[in-house]
DNA sequence: CGCAATCATATGTCAGACGTTTAATTGTCT
DNA sequence: AGACAATTAAACGTCTGACATATGATTGCG
């Protein structure tokens, strides 16, 4: 990889490409150390603190990790799933907000996605996951719980259906979608009656769940899904009215 | 967000989680225009250098984009879809590749997902969407197609599949898991036979979407996955076999 | 009034220095 | 000889100050 000086780039810029790609190759194996600071800086012919700001845009991703000291250094990280977890999140989240994404829109994706776990989840769910699923049913059904904290339990007890499955690579690609759900989730306000209708489906779920009956969760998945994109519209349509009364 | 200068994760990581959070919580509109290097230097009470690798680290999520000039700084990025595509997908390989994720396990979740946009993409599905597909599949019928290339187009008939489902959500959420799995199909050596069998359900994929056939579509797609593994399960075998007579 | 030269501002980069952390080495004492 | 303590060396983290470069705004002239 040639730096170029003259490229609009900018030099930091390139030589974090240039890393990258070393490690995405596999030319640098996990664990293996980086040069020193200044011996890259003279690799590059660059001033060290432009390698710093490379290496800082890299470690941001994960993908290096530094250490003080004598034996200290850039690293290649390991990238673990927990790591990744909070950049998809993030990432997902932001999309959602920042790219006007209906609520319908989400929603289909989520409970899309949802429904491709549930035969797995149903075959191979844990009484731990079972248990996690009932917990946060039952904390639903607590009266005085803020419209937020209902929507913080029903991600946990969506989060507990998707681990049940089992399959590190399903929950990884799932937290996006069903976490980045709760801010727009937020925006509805759930009466006692709607409250009791989602909580009446979240048992029938674990039911289903416990019963290792894929089918039967799916199902209720599909009532569920549609039950919330109701609850949305009715939201919305009020909304609407309101503002046209105004 | 208060900086403490003893703190073991160093003064720029903390810098960059408050200019991170700032942004997230919404604290910070799109296109809002962060105060100069210098302000923040002094907001913060640390240098320049500090600041600056704080910026890169938020940049490098494209949580902020840079400008020179006069009316030059810092601005949130709204965060668009086809930016994310990058970092998932490459977050993605190397959390297969790093942590030894079973060829069965990647290939389940890549299944079990595309089953999801099944049914959406049916009945969605565009000219344009189905006409990338049959090139595809016509691509991987030609003779001569080394076994990266064919790999590389089924990648490319995969995510038209999933694009055809119109939702934005799915196609980002999935983006990581079709292309993830490119570097394990591509230890996989595919006979003649095997290509024409690929291909043949492929096709079959294709008519079903053609003729907004959902269940048949899903039907194709349970048939690649089980033929999928079983390639996978021979290639292990044999190489197991291989390793065992050595 | 329009255009070009200048200026101001802010990022990009560099050079050198000092502090801090950490591990290896060395030296001393038992 | 062996164990513990002090020293040393290597590397990152940060600071100061400076110069280069890009770009919008201002000013001055025709």
């Amino acid at each position: 990889m040639k730096i170029d000086p003259k490229s609009p780039a900018g030099l930091s810029a390139q030589i974090a490409k240039a890393i990258r790609d070393a490690i995405i190759s596999g030319a640098l194996p996990v664990d293996e150390r980086l040069p020193s600071e200044a011996e890259l800086s003279e690799q590059f012919d660059v001033s060290r603190p432009t390698v710093r700001e490379a290496l800082k845009r890299v470690g941001a991703q994960s993908l290096i990790r530094t250490q003080r000291g004598a034996t200290g250094g850039a690293f290649v990280n390991r990238l673990k799933f927990e790591d990744a977890y909070g950049q998809q999140i993030t990432t997902s989240t932001l999309l959602l907000s920042m790219n006007d994404v209906s609520f319908a829109t989400a929603c289909e994706a989520r409970y899309a996605l949802e429904r491709a776990c549930a035969p797995l989840s149903a075959a191979r769910r844990t009484a731990d996951h079972l248990a996690t699923m009932r917990a946060e049913a039952h904390r639903q059904s607590q009266p005085g719980l803020t419209d937020e904290a209902f929507c913080a339990s029903d991600v946990a007890f969506h989060r507990a259906l998707v681990d049940a499955a089992g399959n590190p690579v399903l929950s990884y690609q799932l937290a996006g979608a069903v976490e980045a759900m709760q801010p727009l989730m937020n925006m509805i306000t759930f009466t006692a009656r709607s409250r009791e209708r989602i909580i009446a489906l979240h048992s029938a779920i674990a039911d289903a769940i416990e019963a290792f009956d894929g089918p039967a969760a799916d199902a209720h998945l599909v009532e569920l899904a549609n039950y919330t994109q109701e609850l949305a519209r009715d939201v919305i349509a009020q909304r609407q009215a309101k503002q046209t009364g105004s």
